[in-house]
DNA sequence: ATCTCGCTGATTGACGTACCTCAAAACTTT
DNA sequence: AAAGTTTTGAGGTACGTCAATCAGCGAGAT
């Protein structure tokens, strides 16, 4: 009935505890096969750690560092405050949590920032990156010396795979198609898309879930190509401002990146009646834009929620603990003027 | 730096660690006069337990109860499972969970399950009940006898206050009225809102927000009387197809509780193109009937959020730690077809 | 003067894991 | 077979709290 614990597991496997503790904690200086009597010991009695006494006996805390792009949107910034609140709620958890940005706008930047942190004094590392093979190779390299690696926001398919920690961006991508499909109603007319730079996974999935149901469920709107905003606010403005010039029949705008408040500059001078909008995440900007009337909605991950699971995904992998899938999906919310919660 | 241990507040208030104890666990034989320099101490040093050890120290595990009303609704069944499972994954944590179901309908039913609980073996109950004054006194009878008590799903702001964990009710009302609105375009008719009974607080706040987005926003649709459907299924399969047939030109149903199983039988035969329907919670109907194309939209609490927020806060108030509001808010999350997650 | 009672102190042993040391045993290599 | 190296064992302390015991103090009651 109850739990067993490291002594059955020495039992069990006719070990010492010292060795049960080598393995567990992947110290060195134990044989091959004394390592698999130890985890057959584990499988068998169904063993895993007790996270209170773990945490309560461990001495060095945990390092973990948020490696973000070093971009100043305001998204970025939001992000960055709930990291830093999430670190002093995890000071008393033996975990110290830091953030590094680093300019991402090429990969090269992104590169020296990754292999700048040292292996041996890191346990785990959440990366908003995008998926560049240089990028990959870094992040693989990070892992196989030990570091647990945890992509939150934008996903890296193909490096830290497993665990990723953000919305469904093909999912918001359907949404977004859904809201400004409905909200346009029989209007007919173009649709812009605007993303951040093109190997970022995230407007990857995004694009692709927004096509997909345009196409089936709104065909009298037409998808213009991706215009690409590279989550500058200026650029974004001049965009959107030259957009409308041309396009006077626009039907609707998705910004499926940052940059919002260039958007709503935009806005504020030229949106119609008939032109709908909606984009992503909340931060001051598209706040002031709901409220104004310039959005129709917004589409918004919770930037506390991916800090804290982030946190928690890291220290499972690290204790070897199984991920409870269910508790770290991490929703989109979807707001308009009229549910708009307190700030 | 370090975080202040025990030991600490006992050097800090000249009492021996006994005193201590005696003073944060509540037991008896300590002088008022005592008991407020130890408080002082607490609050001079900042000092909060060590929910580790704790935990790791507790003999006797916290004893969770949740009481639910009996009736067989897809909703209940799917939080109960969701307790259930939340129930194994606690019990490392040393607190046992348990459900109790009593009828509802009427308030006689509630208080006497409510009352046949033994304050002293219990520590915190989770409380889905509608706001009748008998039950409120029941519930403030159990606070003063040292039970933690939160309302779920629906709350009880007159009796456990503090901390509800549920939805908004408000505002998924508001977001209700916008995706019905929003659907039903130019369209102009009345629009039906079924209800469970009428004590029930979640159904009040839902109405509330609906009828302000509605009167706001979409004055040409009229919003008719609640009817109640009282949860049952069969009940609203009923109400339903008779409204149906008395008004031809029906353009919009909001079902506000459960019954989903029912609303979509009725519709299943009679929905027209110009009527659009907004339900609440995922079960195997609702589920069903999006596809189907029966209903439009569905506002989702998740139940495993919920059950794991109500054991996170009753452990927080036993244990007199703060509650993260952020943290513990839950999320009203919109689907459609073209947004369903898989099962 | 003794007894009871309410309050407080002093001390101790869990709880399960991390982390450390020292020495012994088991293998390898020469 | 000796010397060296790697692997393993035995045991202890610490983490912060809970929970229990026993002893002692003073005040009021008998």
């Amino acid at each position: 009935m109850d739990r067993p614990t490291v002594h059955d597991l020495a039992r069990h496997a006719r070990v010492s505890l010292a060795t049960v503790d080598r393995v567990l904690n992947g110290r060195p200086g134990v044989r091959e096969q004394t390592i698999s009597r130890v985890q057959k010991a584990i499988d068998e009695l169904g063993y895993s750690r007790d996270t209170n006494a773990a945490t309560l006996a461990r001495k060095n805390p945990y390092r973990f560092v948020f490696l973000l792009p070093k971009s100043n949107t305001q998204f970025l910034d939001t992000l960055i405050a709930a990291i830093h609140e999430a670190a002093s709620t995890h000071a008393a958890l033996r975990a110290k949590i830091e953030v590094l940005q680093a300019p991402m706008r090429t990969p090269e930047n992104a590169l020296e920032a990754i292999q700048s942190l040292d292996p041996d004094a890191l346990d785990g590392l959440a990366i908003m990156a995008p998926e560049t093979p240089s990028i990959r190779d870094a992040v693989l390299n990070l892992q196989s010396n030990g570091v647990q690696v945890v992509p939150i926001i934008s996903d890296l398919p193909n490096a830290a795979s497993g665990h990723f920690v953000g919305i469904n961006n093909v999912a918001a991508g359907r949404t977004a198609a859904l809201l400004l499909g409905g909200f346009s109603n029989a209007h007919h007319g173009p649709v812009a898309v605007i993303g951040g730079q093109a190997m970022e996974r995230s407007f990857v999935d995004r694009r692709l879930g927004f096509d997909a149901v345009m196409r089936e469920r709104f065909p009298h709107l037409t998808v213009m190509p991706t215009i690409e905003g590279y989550d500058d606010a200026a650029r974004v403005q001049q965009l959107v401002e030259k957009l409308i010039a041309r396009q006077p029949d626009l039907a609707g705008i998705y910004l499926a990146a940052s940059g919002t408040s260039g958007l709503t500059a935009a806005l504020r001078q030229a949106k119609h009646a008939g032109l709908k909008v909606v984009a992503h995440d909340m931060t001051k900007a598209s706040r002031a834009g709901l409220i104004d009337g310039l959005l129709d909605a917004l589409i918004v991950q919770d930037v506390g929620h991916i800090t804290r699971s982030a946190i928690r995904v890291l220290r499972a992998l690290k204790d070897g603990l199984p991920i409870s899938a269910a508790q770290e999906r991490i929703r989109i919310e979807i707001f308009t003027r009229e549910n708009l919660p307190d700030p």
